[in-house]
DNA sequence: AGTTACAAACAGACCGGTTGGTATAGTGGA
DNA sequence: TCCACTATACCAACCGGTCTGTTTGTAACT
C-alpha cells in the first residue's frame, strides 16, 4: 500500500477514537512509522488537510458499507436492525466504534473549522440519503421520509455515544429493537 | 461570587464549546481573571478535577432544569416538546448548544479516562431517569418506559449534534415533531 | 549499457510557542 | 500572627510546522 493511503488508514481511525486535537502528529508519525518530513510531503498543509483528507475517505467506505447491508433487505427496518447489529457486533469485539462514528470530531470541530464542518455535514448527508432513499422505497412521503430519516441519524449517532458512555451495547440494543416504531 | 465557582461556571461552558482538550488552562485563566496559582489552589489535581467538578455542577443544573420543565407539563410528550423548543432557542440566540449537551466531553474523553467517563455517564443516567419517571406516570409498563428513555436521551443528544454540524436548528425542530411517534 | 539529471519521496534536526504542572513569594483580612 | 488566597516565575514536555538534507526511482542522452 502507498504511504498516503496508509496515512489516511491509520489517521483515520486515530482521529475517530481520540478526536482531532487529542492526536498528536508524533502519534500518527509512530503508528505509520514514518517521518514528519513524509508526512508533509504528502500533506502539505498539515494536520487539517490529513484529517479533510480522513473525512472524505471515511465517507466512501461509510456510505458504501451502509448501501450494501440497505440493499440486503428489503424494507428499512430490517436494513436499519441488520445495520445496528453490525455496529454492536464492532463495538462488542473492538471496545470502540471506529467504523461509523466521528462525534468526537463533530463535536470539538464544528465550531473551530468551518471546512471541517463542511465534511462531517456531508457525510451525514450522505448517509441521511441513503435511509431516505430507502424509505421512499417503502412508499412513504418525501416530507415524512425526510423526518424519518434525520431521526434514524441522531438516534443512532446518540446511541453510539451513550455506549462508548456507558461501556454496554445496551443502548444500541435497545435502540434496535425500538426504531421499528419510529419508522411509520 | 467566590473565585471557584466562577471558575467552575466559565470553565463549564468552556468545556462545552470547545470540549476538554481544546481548552486550555491559560484560556480559562484569561476569561476567568485569576491566574494560575489560584485555580491550583482550589483544584489542587490540575485540570481533570476541574473537569469532573464542572459536570458535577452541570448534572446538578441540567437536572433541575429538565426536572422544572417537565413538571410543567401533564404528559411525557408535551414536556418534551416543551424541552425541545427551549433547546431550539437556546441554539439560535447563541449559535451553540452549552445548556444540556456534553457532547465533546464525552466522545474526546469516554477513552480517555475512566473517573471522567463515568461522571458522564452518571448524568445521562440522571436525565434518563427524569424522562423514565414521567413515562411510569403516563402509565407505560417499566420495561417499555426505560427503552422510550433510553432512545429519548440518544435522539435528543444526536440531534444536538446534527444541529451543530449543519448550523441550523431544523434537525431539532424534526425531531420535536417527530418524537411524539416515538412515545408509544 | 552507462552516465547524467532531476524530481518525487522520505528522514530528522530544529523552531517558536504552548501545554499542564510546580514552587515560591506576596497579600489582605480575621 | 496566621492562613486562606492569589500572583508570578519557572519547568520539562509536547505541540504543529519549517527547514535542510539524503535517498531512491526514473527518464534522457551519449
Amino acid at each position: 500500500m502507498d504511504t498516503k493511503s496508509l496515512i489516511i488508514e491509520i489517521a483515520t481511525t486515530l482521529f475517530q477514537k481520540k478526536g482531532y486535537i487529542g492526536v498528536g502528529l508524533s502519534e500518527i508519525l509512530k503508528a505509520c512509522n514514518i517521518s514528519k518530513g513524509s508526512l508533509y510531503h504528502h500533506f502539505p498543509n498539515g494536520k487539517e488537510e490529513l484529517l479533510i483528507a480522513c473525512l472524505q475517505t471515511l465517507e466512501e467506505t461509510i456510505t458504501k458499507d451502509i448501501d450494501q447491508i440497505f440493499k440486503r433487505y428489503q424494507t428499512t427496518k430490517e436494513a436499519t436492525k441488520g445495520m445496528i447489529e453490525k455496529l454492536i457486533v464492532n463495538f462488542e469485539t473492538e471496545g470502540t466504534i471506529t467504523g461509523y462514528t466521528f462525534s468526537s470530531i463533530v463535536s470539538e470541530m464544528a465550531s473551530l473549522s468551518n471546512p471541517v464542518r463542511n465534511a462531517c455535514a456531508h457525510l451525514y448527508q450522505k448517509i441521511q440519503g441513503i435511509y431516505l432513499n430507502k424509505l421512499l422505497a417503502d412508499g412513504f412521503s418525501k416530507e415524512t421520509a425526510s423526518s424519518i430519516a434525520v431521526m434514524m441519524t441522531a438516534t443512532i449517532e446518540g446511541g453510539m455515544m451513550l455506549c462508548l458512555t456507558q461501556k454496554t451495547s445496551e443502548p444500541l440494543k435497545i435502540i434496535s429493537e425500538r426504531l421499528p416504531n419510529l419508522i411509520n
